[in-house]
DNA sequence: ACACTTTTCGATAGCTATTATCCAATAGCC
DNA sequence: GGCTATTGGATAATAGCTATCGAAAAGTGT
């Protein structure tokens, strides 16, 4: 029996990969499923637990590296860049940041220079807002001229 | 000789640590210096070698402890804060998030339910914006109850 | 379906950032 | 200056993540 004619749930999903240029193994299947079920934003160690459920030889290692290549191939998004270390803000004026997502540098933007921000006082769910943070996601000089000497 | 008369600089920064209810050892006086002293978003690891040149015994450990309670007291703040682990973003639809400052926990938020961000194109130093983040940070209903039900 | 090449997987050792622990040293307060 | 609580230093331990490498499975041409 070959496997082609199993569509439906499966099929979208070879499609998915298939647009993004990424092989579709079992293991990535099972893992891009329990990551779309699960609400919210799930710790890889989460996931882990949950894959293992379906697939109880899987690796914590592979399901690291299956999320990141679903991030490098633009299937998720991460939620906030990760800077590697604690990172302290010592400037007290109001302000926002420009963060690099090649070399994740950060750059302060003042509040000015981005335009004024809606601050809704009324939120879902009673959360009570104490600060606004605008992180600008993009490619700083440098990296832009790295990129550009990079065979695109 | 008392120390009370040693006043400028020093005497700023224990005004401060009155303010904020904190102790002032010459470590913490020399690692705010210090720290205010670096342009950008230092990591502690460069803060620390810094100090060392100031106070060579001073250990990591110290460092870590005070630029924590210096955020705790809210002398700095976090840049942005850190989930512990990387969260990833499966929801296809633009929307920002809520981030509780207390338990972390990460809330989505429709771009509707935000208002509209300005979103300018051009950025200082040729910066390219490829997307915009915002994080609302605050108290989640769940620790806004934790909180009351704390003496404060 | 079969052989071949490439990519991925699983296991594990290792690494980086951070924290807990515990005793000596120091700050704050009479 | 002496007393008590808090802090600092050294170090071991932990969490989160990543590199490595041989085995296994996917992709590809026939």
């Amino acid at each position: 029996m070959s496997t082609a004619h199993i569509a439906g749930q499966n099929g979208s999903f070879r499609d998915l990969c298939a647009a993004h240029g990424i092989a579709v193994t079992h293991q990535r299947q099972v893992l891009f499923e329990v990551m779309q079920s699960i609400p919210g934003h799930p710790s890889p160690e989460e996931v882990y637990e949950r894959v293992q459920a379906r697939i109880p030889s899987i690796s914590l290692a592979t399901v690291y590296k299956n999320i990141h290549l679903f991030i490098a191939s633009g299937l998720f998004r991460e939620v906030s860049l990760h800077h590697g270390s604690l990172r302290v803000e010592m400037n007290d004026h109001p302000h926002h940041h420009m963060v690099c997502t090649r070399c994740k540098a950060i750059y302060d933007l003042d509040e000015a220079q981005l335009g004024h921000m809606p601050q809704p006082h009324r939120l879902p769910n009673g959360f009570i807002a104490e600060r606004y943070s605008v992180d600008v996601l993009g490619l700083c000089g440098a990296c832009q001229d790295a990129e550009s000497s990079t065979i695109e």
